[in-house]
DNA sequence: TATATTACATAACACACGTTATATAAAATA
DNA sequence: TATTTTATATAACGTGTGTTATGTAATATA
């Protein structure tokens, strides 16, 4: 009992989604989510309590749009989809992945350690890796996110050197990781 | 002719340089700046034109102290010395770490990519990189910068597995980074 | 010594912000 | 139809901000 709603959660969100793509999460205001919609502030009182309300809606929405790369860019290779979909985001959406990455935020940094043990055992499968230990997986993986990570950062700062199109930073990511199997392959056969 | 400075452009540097190590370059205010100094507003506009100019101001020193660490690093070996002051930077100064590096900077932009002429040429003279042509020299640089940038970014964040010490951490750099020179000096021998 | 300069304190201005109080009109309900 | 509910608009409040106007006292210069 009531008018129509004209202004939804959804619509809020969307607003200061957009807003925080080009700018960032830190200079997202009420009233200028509001001028994007072409309303007062008063809906988004009326649909979220406060402002941490509303980002943290916000941080929920981005998160389900970098999950959302992923399930795209999933081709049953666990480590190139990780590194294919984070390349994507920070591509796509380097303002948001400063500010979901490289900021300290609580929300990505379970989320992404929370999908170590999965490529752990996706790693076991792998017959590329087979022979190797956990602890030795471990060091792979470790050294392969650390590097995904670096290379994403550049991308999202414009560091790199030249203007790599999305199949040669794959490639780059693909070729350092047959280094540190290899290597890692070599240092095993040497010792025994 | 009038009355004995109290106040002068390096102390006023060095209280913002104090807020921006805890709260980040964002969170300055001339009255914080003020109030650290037991001053009011008036010195620093005297000593600067306006907030633009006192950031600019506090970025150069921010980037003296990086230099002072890459100085402070110094063995003779450039791989390892970049390293070890990047993460010496993103360790020691983790909030100003993600505020330079991570954020679209283009005072410190400049500054990485300057080296790197250097760095080629530290490279060619390095036995251990005998015979790599430069091309292949500007692939394993890359992908050491990437690495190393990666590793420095997870320091900074806390978001490494365990609580590495740097010992550690410049390990793991130059583990990696014989992963990368060993896996191309087969390729390369195997090509021929 | 008188004057001019200037480093600083104080206080104000204009602005943007989050938030809230009040008003209004539309829909549901009685 | 009269009443209640509520989604929205408008406008205000308090706060923090950059910046500036004004006043004051200390120093150098004449």
């Amino acid at each position: 009992m009531g008018p129509k709603t004209k202004f939804t959660k959804e619509q809020i969100i969307d607003a200061a989604f957009e807003i925080a793509e080009t700018e960032g999460i830190d200079n997202i205001t009420m009233r200028k989510i509001a001028q994007k919609m072409g309303s007062s502030v008063a809906p988004i009182y009326v649909n979220f309590k406060d402002t941490n309300e509303l980002i943290g809606a916000l941080v929920e929405r981005i998160i389900g749009v970098s999950q959302q790369l992923l399930i795209e860019e999933s081709t049953g290779n666990p480590f190139h989809d990780m590194g294919s979909a984070s390349l994507r985001f920070a591509m796509e959406y380097s303002v948001l992945f400063r500010d979901l990455v490289m900021k300290n935020n609580n929300y990505m940094k379970g989320y992404d350690e929370k999908m170590i043990p999965a490529l752990i055992e996706e790693m076991k499968t792998d017959p590329e890796l087979e022979g190797f230990t956990v602890d030795e997986l471990k060091t792979i993986l470790l050294k392969m996110r650390i590097f995904q990570l670096g290379l994403s950062v550049m991308v999202a700062n414009g560091t790199l050197p030249k203007d790599y199109e999305k199949q040669a930073l794959m490639d780059i990511l693909s070729s350092t990781a047959n280094d540190v199997i290899l290597s890692a392959r070599l240092s095993k056969s040497k010792s025994k």
